[in-house]
RNA sequence: GUGGUUGUAGCUCAGUUGGUUAGAGCGCUGGAUUGUGGUUCCAGAGGUCGCCGGUUCGAACCCGGUCUUCCACCCCA
């Protein structure tokens, strides 16, 4: 007696209607990223352990999945590893390869192997899957798809302005309303942390800082506490906590904070640049928010950094990412290589759109015309038809097999098909079929050698 | 990785202190309707109660383990 199948915890299955829904985000988004330029990469689903491994922190390393070697890999283990049942040393003796975690380092692995090949400034697009071995949860899968569009080899902040508008017009497009993009600057947190004499504990601090919405004030002071941060760098940071205004105002009051830092002000300069510029150009749907707690992806970016929330009320992470790495190359050897890019989690945005009921109907839609099988001699007189509707890029089918008209109107009906067809005996006689619209109910009869103006009423 | 939670028909869910043959709605199949779907009426099919083990005369129900779902941490798209 077989098992019932199953797949993989944080893995799916998607049906027709689903991945319908999943090629209308991807085609926007990268209808969007060729657009602005970006050209498409693709990397293997797997690496070398050693190019992903250390990338991401410890806790990064721990939701690598790895690959068992090939072979009799356990016999070529020595007995002092083996024996320690320590997995650390053990894992690199029988794994040397590792599922993508994202598309940021294998794309810096692309750039510096094929440096030679590469026109700079390069900007690259990349839609892909990504494996983590998280526990799932909603919205958080352990397979899911990263969009990503990134430049490197470019220092002008031009790049983040565009990357904002590029973020606007993808969620514009989607009719994705109220989305906010959230911004901060990696030097910023650095000066904040010089300003307050903790430098050595940036991330602790900003770790601790980035819960501010969710644990509050006191939390975040707690936490501060408990990683060795004193009360007296903790008071000096406490303009934070309480920041407010636009983002003009929120800059002033960074710029009093941060004014004895050089790196400090320089990361506000850029913010204000960026604020002030976004403001000539204008957003189409979305808002932009200077975040100081914002401290997401800290392992490598050095300056901007975004983060994009879904339309208030819909609880759900955050639905898109990036920043600016100033040498992420450099971990692989090419120094001075400036990168910047931002990335769309697709699996996140389609679980905010079916809530919102943000998907166009016609996306259901698979087929318009469905010819009734009323017998072999009709339904070849029916194929002649929907060759000439195919060849006119109408999507048209002949039903397989001349069952109960009643079971094929309801076939058309669950399929929420449009229009119906109907050449039976009579119509083959005379030389015409009847379309039958499937929401009104109403019928007309048309000439079988002039299908145009049926087809002209489709196209209307 | 830590703590908790969930699982009964294709789907959404009932199911009494453990007690014959586990139910409903929707969906599905057939018929009323041999050239017309949605509404209606009638009939029918479909379940090793997530899986494995234990307690008991007897388990969907109690206990243990395991898988899965969702939630809070951690971290992240």
């Amino acid at each position: 007696m077989p098992q019932k199948p199953s797949i993989p915890k944080g893995t799916r299955d998607f049906s027709p209607t689903e991945v319908a829904k999943r090629n209308h985000i991807i085609q926007t988004i990268k209808r969007n990223f060729e657009c602005y330029g970006f050209q498409p990469i693709e990397t293997p689903s797997f690496e070398n352990s050693e190019t992903l491994m250390g990338k991401y922190g410890d806790e990064g390393d721990r939701l690598i999945f790895k690959i068992l070697n090939s072979g009799d890999f356990i016999s070529k283990v020595d007995d002092v590893t083996y024996s320690s049942k320590n997995s650390a040393s053990l894992t690199p003796k029988i794994s040397e390869k590792a599922l993508r975690y994202d598309l940021t380092v294998p794309f810096a692995r692309y750039v510096v192997m094929h440096q030679n090949e590469i026109d700079f400034p390069f900007k690259r697009y990349q839609i892909q899957p990504v494996w983590r071995a998280d526990r799932p949860q909603k919205g958080r899968f352990r397979e899911f798809y990263q969009c990503d569009a990134d430049v490197v080899g470019a220092k002008s902040l031009l790049q983040e302005i565009e990357f904002v508008q590029l973020y606007d017009a993808v969620f514009s497009d989607l009719g994705l309303v109220g989305t906010t993009i959230k911004l901060n600057n990696r030097k910023v947190l650095s000066g904040i942390a010089e300003v307050i004499g903790a430098q050595h504990l940036l991330i602790d601090f900003t770790v601790a800082l980035d819960k501010l919405d969710k644990i509050g004030e006191e939390g975040v002071k707690n936490e501060m506490l408990a990683k060795g941060i004193s009360e007296n760098a903790i008071a000096k940071a406490a303009p934070l906590f309480s920041m407010n205004g636009s983002n003009l105002e929120k800059l002033e009051q960074l710029k009093t904070l941060l004014v004895t830092s050089e790196i400090g002000m320089a990361g506000v300069a850029e913010l204000q640049r960026i604020v002030s510029q976004i403001s000539q150009l204008g957003l189409t749907s979305a808002k932009m928010d200077i975040d100081v707690t914002l401290a997401r992806g800290l392992n490598y970016y050095t300056g901007a950094i975004f983060e994009v929330s879904a339309p208030d009320g819909v609880k759900m992470g955050s639905i898109g990412g990036g920043g600016r790495y100033d040498d992420l190359t450099g971990i692989f050897g090419l120094k001075d290589v400036s990168g910047v890019g931002i990335s769309f989690g697709l699996d996140r945005i389609y679980l905010v759109m079916e809530e919102l009921g943000l998907f166009p109907e016609s996306l259901e839609r698979s087929i318009e015309v469905l010819c009734i099988n009323f017998g072999d001699d009709e339904s070849i007189q029916s194929l002649k038809l929907v060759g000439s509707l195919r060849a006119s890029g109408i999507k048209a089918e002949v039903y397989p097999s001349a069952a109960k008209m009643q079971k094929q109107m309801k076939y058309a009906n669950n399929r929420d098909i449009p229009f119906v067809v109907l050449i039976g005996k009579q119509e083959l006689d005379n030389g015409t079929f009847i379309v039958k619209n499937m929401e009104s109910g109403a019928q007309e009869t048309y000439q079988f050698n002039n299908p145009d103006i049926f087809i002209k009423k489709l196209g209307a």
